[in-house]
DNA sequence: CTAGGGTTAG
């Protein structure tokens, strides 16, 4: 038998017979008030016919419990090769450390093996420390039983904090600390509370003896006690011995009833025993046992989770008139939610006569979001407004964030604005919509927003700096000063990033020499501009065409240790072909090919064309032959260029090759190019290559 | 001394 127990020893077989004919009689009064009086201990001595599972010392022999206590126990006589741990955190942490292993035999001799003699101060700790409520129970019972121990109001505090919310917690330590009194009678409640609390602690063997020893003792469990049992025995996966136990159920004729049978579908479902489970439905069904919303919780919850999300319905679907209550629905709805039905749960949910609450609202506008069906997720969102309901509005948080993101801007702001009415946005949920207005591209509206909240709500740094970012993007100063000054006079420091932000916008609007302010402020005040500071002043001024002031930012770059990057060389490369000044770009292309940058084929285009421009179509064609080499393909306007380029130069049979090229790989060459050629090879009196090529264009 | 079982929010 796997009797786990909780003393030293396991209490005899013939002791617990001899014990069950005396149950809890004062048979040995004498002999406990000797005991009681000679070890000077603080409580009841136990009793002999006291069964194992008892919350003192049972298990030591009576006779010489006393003199080993004197000459066993650790605290009298600590082994010389067990290291001692003097202080008191030591000996916390090495019990819970201890504690901390699924295995409560082997917990139980390395605790008994330590020395560490327990008070109430390391269960205190214990328990604080220890992050599994069934662990810390488990101490708190085994410590209980520790010779010289007992609990103070302390450590009972202590447990009762991690337990107290199950209701017959109270219960069961009062019944652990009076059950070895010689007048404290045993009812059948009582006994239902032992098997529940040592279902607790994980220790469904010593709930098992506790329901043998009241048969031994002439007690008729009732299927509570079987159903509370068996609960205990399916939470720590003993699904063997559950069997046992409901088979001696069957023997001694008691019947399985709704509670027994939803225990069982539970313990199958969250064991991963999804047929197991089915099977107990069925049967329960077979005995005419009406399951109830209790039971289609368990059913819909285990069978959702292991992804049987069509069962649980079936189930449900085949008894049609079972009223649900709200729990159950909204188990229901998660489940199918979080299991990639959004649809099918809002089928359901509209198809339903049961009573939604806020949060079946609220379950199902998220899962509609992560299917990305905003539109119906919206409805409900209203819909719920409309009765009142007051959820959590972090769910609509994607929802608007999707609004926002589907340019969906009014609308967005629609459901903040009647949102705020019912009091209870989060700062965190304005401060999303606010942020990914202005980063959709929408500041305006961000900024609108942002007026409309700012009295309400406490915006965070980065969302000011999220919306100056959008305004500064769109080019909208007057707004972005406004904000700016409203953050500093909230306490913010502008950091590093919004004068980023700010410096980009005086760029976009052309104010340059705003933007060589910021930067030289940033660099007087001692702080470190970045990467794209410089690549934002850099890009302003090559898109405007000042190369020479754009040339100066990127030496003042590398000045404040700055690596240029791909998009610094790029912009700055455009900036020359703007001005139409190839070769400033040509020296910065060959910078950007011996440090491996690869610019975009955009960027080469432009620089082509540009050459063709200056009149230096060859020049285009040496760059488009080494841009080929580096597996770039330019299309079909770059060859457009570069043939007219080379044809004015007089290059036919360059001009000609390329038209070929173009046409080999299937691109359309424009008149002006072919027309360019034709008239050249005339010109050489090239009759032949010239009525091919017209042949070839068709 | 009318008990026993349950879900959800990144």
């Amino acid at each position: 038998m796997s009797a786990l127990l909780l003393g030293r020893r396991r209490w005899p077989r013939r002791r617990i017979l001899e014990a069950s004919i005396q149950n809890f009689t004062r048979k040995s009064i004498v002999l406990a008030d000797d005991f009681k009086t000679a070890s000077a201990s603080f409580r009841a001595s136990p009793a002999p016919h006291t069964p194992s599972w008892a919350p003192f010392y049972p298990l030591r022999s009576f006779s010489s419990s006393l003199a080993s206590s004197l000459k066993d126990s650790p605290l009298s006589n600590p082994k010389a090769d067990v290291p001692r741990y003097n202080t008191h955190n030591e000996e916390v942490a090495r019990l819970c450390h201890m504690i901390r292993k699924e295995d409560w035999n082997r917990v139980m001799n390395a605790l008994e093996s330590s020395s560490i003699r327990i008070t109430a101060m390391h269960v205190v700790d214990v328990i604080k420390l220890e992050t599994t409520p069934k662990y810390a129970l488990r101490f708190f019972i085994w410590a209980g039983h520790q010779e010289g121990y007992v609990h103070n109001a302390f450590a009972i505090d202590a447990i009762t904090r991690v337990w107290g919310h199950e209701k017959d917690f109270k219960a069961f330590l009062d019944i652990l600390g009076n059950m070895h009194l010689e007048d404290y009678s045993m009812t059948l409640a009582k006994y239902l509370v032992l098997i529940k609390g040592y279902g607790w602690a994980g220790l469904p063997d010593v709930a098992v003896d506790i329901l043998d020893w009241m048969i031994k003792t002439g007690r008729r469990p009732n299927e509570r006690h079987y159903s509370c049992l068996l609960d205990a025995l399916l939470k720590e996966q003993q699904f063997q011995t559950a069997e046992s136990i409901l088979e001696k159920m069957k023997q001694v004729g008691v019947l399985c009833d709704v509670v027994t049978y939803t225990t069982l579908i539970d313990g199958s479902c969250k064991g991963g025993h999804t047929q197991i489970a089915l099977n107990y439905f069925a049967e329960m069904l077979k005995n005419g046992i009406v399951p109830n919303a209790f039971t289609f919780t368990v059913l819909f919850d285990g069978l959702c989770k292991l992804g049987e999300v069509d069962k649980a319905l079936k189930a449900f679907e085949d008894l049609k008139n079972i009223e649900l209550d709200t729990v159950a629905l909204n188990t229901l709805i998660s489940g199918l939610c979080d299991y990639g039905h959004a649809t099918k749960a809002h089928e359901f949910f509209i198809g339903a006569k049961h009573k939604p609450d806020a949060q079946t609202y609220a379950i199902l506008v998220g899962g509609l979001c992560k299917v990305k069906n905003f539109k119906d997720a919206r409805k409900l969102v209203d819909e719920a407004l409309a009765k009142g309901l007051v959820f959590e509005v972090g769910v609509c948080t994607a929802l608007l964030e999707s609004l926002c993101m589907e340019g969906k801007v009014k609308e967005a702001c629609d459901m903040i604005y009647s949102l705020l009415s019912h009091g209870n946005i989060p700062d965190a949920t304005c401060n999303m919509v606010v942020a990914s207005l202005s980063r959709s591209g929408d500041a305006y509206s961000a900024y609108k927003l942002w007026y409309d909240i700012l009295r309400y709500k406490n915006l965070s740094g980065d969302t000011y700096e999220a919306l100056l970012d959008g305004l500064c993007k769109e080019g909208r100063l007057t707004f972005s000063k406004r904000v700016y000054d409203d953050m500093i006079s909230k306490g913010f420091a502008p950091t590093v990033d919004v004068q980023g932000a700010l410096l980009d916008g005086f760029c976009r609007a052309g104010n340059f020499d705003g933007a060589w302010k910021i930067l030289n402020e940033l660099i007087e005040k001692g702080g470190s501009p970045n990467v794209n500071i410089f690549n934002s002043l850099i890009h302003g001024l090559s898109k405007a065409g000042h190369m020479s002031k754009a040339e100066h930012a990127l030496k003042k770059m590398e000045e404040a240790g700055c690596f240029p990057t791909a998009y610094t060389y790029v912009s700055l490369i455009n900036g020359y072909c703007k001005v139409h000044s190839p070769d400033g770009a040509l020296i910065l292309l060959k910078r950007m090919f011996a440090q491996d940058f690869a610019p975009d084929i955009g960027t080469l285009s432009n620089l082509i064309q540009t050459l063709c421009r200056v009149q230096r179509a060859d020049a285009g064609y040496e760059l488009l032959k080494v841009i080929k080499g580096r597996g770039y393909m330019p299309g079909a306007p770059v060859y457009d260029t570069l043939v007219e380029g080379l044809c004015k130069l007089d290059r036919i049979d360059d001009a000609h090759e390329l038209l070929l090229e173009l046409l080999g790989s299937a691109g359309k060459p424009n008149k002006l190019a072919s027309d360019a050629v034709v008239q050249g090879l005339r010109k050489l009196g090239r009759a032949e290559d010239v009525s091919k090529l017209i042949e070839m264009l068709g």
